[in-house]
DNA sequence: AAGTCCATGTGACAAATGTCATTTTCTTTC
DNA sequence: GAAAGAAAATGACATTTGTCACATGGACTT
């Protein structure tokens, strides 16, 4: 298996270097920004590109995404020093194959192994960093702070399934005037206009 | 490093434990339910849980749910036949550490290493399945099939955004009317009643 | 020029929605 | 059992929404 490691930090790059050689693992080039990264992948198209996220210049997302227009089946993964939630998602939507730990050593060489072998991998705490995974959706976690109710909550998650007021009046057993009633304050705890805004403030709240 | 593999197949069971075993991992006990899944954790605290999603019974899914309740720390990995999307995000909630694929042989033993070295890994394209990740929404890719123009996309969009016919209207120089057929329109195409399921299904779908 | 297509508008209508003030109905508590 | 307080319902109202049939006007054929 042969690996390119981008990293403006000379130090960082050293460590990765020997700790993944040492897995037996072929470190062909080593560069210190985007713009490398680019011009490195082109010139060895290695198995993996293992990249920092956040460099001088070029950082390495924007790479990344430079590298998987041409090259749609690179495997980009990339490195952080500690969690930075904001770039998960894009990091995996420009196609990359994962997200680890720098200081997690043990865990790079089988990251690059699974890797290779065609699967994505992430560091530690990071998957719960995904929108769509934190298990915020119980109960009223999205308006813990909103002091919204048990019963709103009910009705709110109704809105939020395309329901109208009568179809929620039936499902809960209440008249629809009730219903309405019950929206009113919702909306007015949440300071939203309409039903619509409290459906897309229902799916962007936690996102 | 011990494992517990869970698959209600068979043959899936023996060519698992026997490509695990090739790998150097020690298969310490195999089960084919969610109920064997507990109670071989419990008697023999692998480093890690190999299980299957559905089985007869209780699925995979619940069995991980209730050994995560008590060992915070167990690692479960689970396997598929083919991603079956609608799983991915429950398995990932209860705390689940991967979904990967059955048929990638060569996957398995790097994958469990990763995951052994804390790392979550999923399989080929699982990733995409994460309803924050998938591509889908640089434009109305979402609606690609529906034979949904550039112009109803336009407002499809601002009607994702909370605004009503009005500042629609405004936003784009057309009049209310307008804007109300346009929608009228886009709902015919979409089979949906009113622009709150509009709402919903721009969030949820792609998801 | 007549014809057609397409985007945009209009007007009219029924239904759904949101707001409010006021009642009714329960449950709890003294 | 009366007082107090929720929870649920009502009725009235203005707005918004969705639907539909039908203009209008430009752009592009022929």
């Amino acid at each position: 298996m042969r690996i390119v490691i981008v990293d403006d930090d000379d130090i960082v790059l050293l460590s990765l270097k020997t700790i993944i050689e040492a897995g037996g693992i072929d470190v062909v080039a080593t560069g210190k920004s985007g713009t490398d990264a680019i011009s490195l992948y082109e010139s060895h198209t290695p198995d993996i590109l293992l990249s920092d996220i956040r460099m001088e210049g070029m950082d390495g997302i924007t790479a990344a995404a430079h590298i998987l227009e041409k090259h749609t089946d690179a495997k980009v993964l990339f490195l952080t020093t500690f969690s930075d939630d904001e770039y998960v998602v894009n990091a995996l939507k420009c196609g990359a194959k994962g997200y680890i730990l720098k200081q997690d050593f043990e865990g790079i060489v089988p990251a690059l192994q699974a890797v290779f072998s065609g699967q994505s991998v992430f560091g530690g705490e990071i998957v719960n960093k995904l929108p769509s995974i934190s298990t915020k959706d119980t109960k009223a976690e999205k308006f813990d702070d909103k002091d919204i109710t048990e019963k709103e909550y009910e009705i709110i998650t109704l809105v939020a399934n395309g329901l109208n007021n009568h179809e929620i009046a039936e499902k809960l057993y209440l008249s629809e005037g009730t219903v309405r009633n019950y929206l009113s304050n919702i909306l007015d705890k949440l300071s939203l206009r309409d039903r619509t805004q409290l459906v897309v403030y229902y799916y962007q709240s936690q996102g």
